[in-house]
DNA sequence: CTAATATGAATGAACG
DNA sequence: CGTTCATTCATATTAG
């Protein structure tokens, strides 16, 4: 029995009283296996990160089996890709160190998660017709070359000027940002 | 396994959850406890947007729990803004899998204005108030300075020794210290 | 049962 | 400011 009570997980401040008892109503969803193959399938398929229209008619669809909400579908698919790359990422250099390791634990290195089949685009509109194909049909990922420095430097960020704000009083909305 | 093959920051990995990231370095910002509930205390109070003299002020203020550059503060203005509004957007209705009344729901966010302006205009006076931002001596400089985070080396960068009182600050923070 | 893993959820950081 | 990425936390699930 999953009861979604749209619990909020305070991160680590409810750490008082976290003994042992499952005070912390955090009831996740638990998706059903027909609403994971759909997901799957629309994953599959190239969709990737889904308009906030396309979360809410795939929730709807998705309701069907079960309950859901449109959050759900779209933490999912922002799990998914990350943990995609994620693994993508591990598995990038495959370095000749770690050679010795069994076959059996190479299938986290080298298989596909998504080894589902994938099923017919066409099929996939009959499903839920609500995706324009040019979303995913003939785009690549970007592929956004991105540096993306990692650390703590400096990002020179907010540059938004101010005026003689502190002269004012704080009830005046800048809307000088950056 | 969870492996921890980054390499970077250990950020304790399996540790409880709050502690702030003491002696983690590069790592992402965990804010505390206490600055959480100011920083939402804040937000409650009507602050979206805070200035860079505002986020100084904060900054530093919050420094005395912990941890937080001025970057943080920013960060956390633009994500908590962002994100209520995110929240509106992917309402999910609590949707019923009998009953079809998505119509009357479906359009609740008709006037989005409302959130982006103070509840209650002396509150929030009072509340930056506390705030002392009368550091700069001529206002009429536009003082223009941009918050410069500091780079990696951020250890114990602010020498508030934290007293053995301080250990059980009470929860409305705001009005202890100011 | 406990330990390890998979994954939903959350959020800090940053991009466009 | 909306959106997206990356990392982390919490929990359901599964392996041992």
């Amino acid at each position: 029995m999953e009861e979604n009570m749209s619990g909020f997980c305070i991160r680590g401040a409810s750490v008082s009283a976290n003994s042992r008892s499952t005070g912390t109503k955090c009831g996740r969803w638990n998706p059903t296996t027909e609403q994971v193959n759909l997901l799957t399938e629309l994953f599959s398929s190239g969709l990737r990160t889904p308009t906030t229209a396309q979360i809410q008619k795939i929730s709807t669809q998705l309701s069907f089996y079960g309950k859901i909400e449109s959050k759900n579908v779209f933490y999912w698919f922002q799990n998914h890709k990350a943990r995609e790359r994620q693994k993508r990422r591990k598995v990038s250099f495959d370095d000749d160190k770690d050679v010795n390791i069994g076959r059996e634990n190479a299938r986290i290195l080298s298989t596909q998660n998504f080894a589902y089949q994938v099923s017919e685009p066409e099929r996939l509109t009959q499903t839920l017709e609500l995706f324009p194909l040019n979303s995913f049909g003939g785009e690549s990922e970007p592929q956004k070359l991105r540096v993306h420095a990692n650390e703590c430097r400096d990002t020179t960020m907010f540059s938004y000027k101010m005026g003689e704000q502190m002269d004012h009083p704080p009830l005046d909305l800048r809307l000088s940002f950056m």
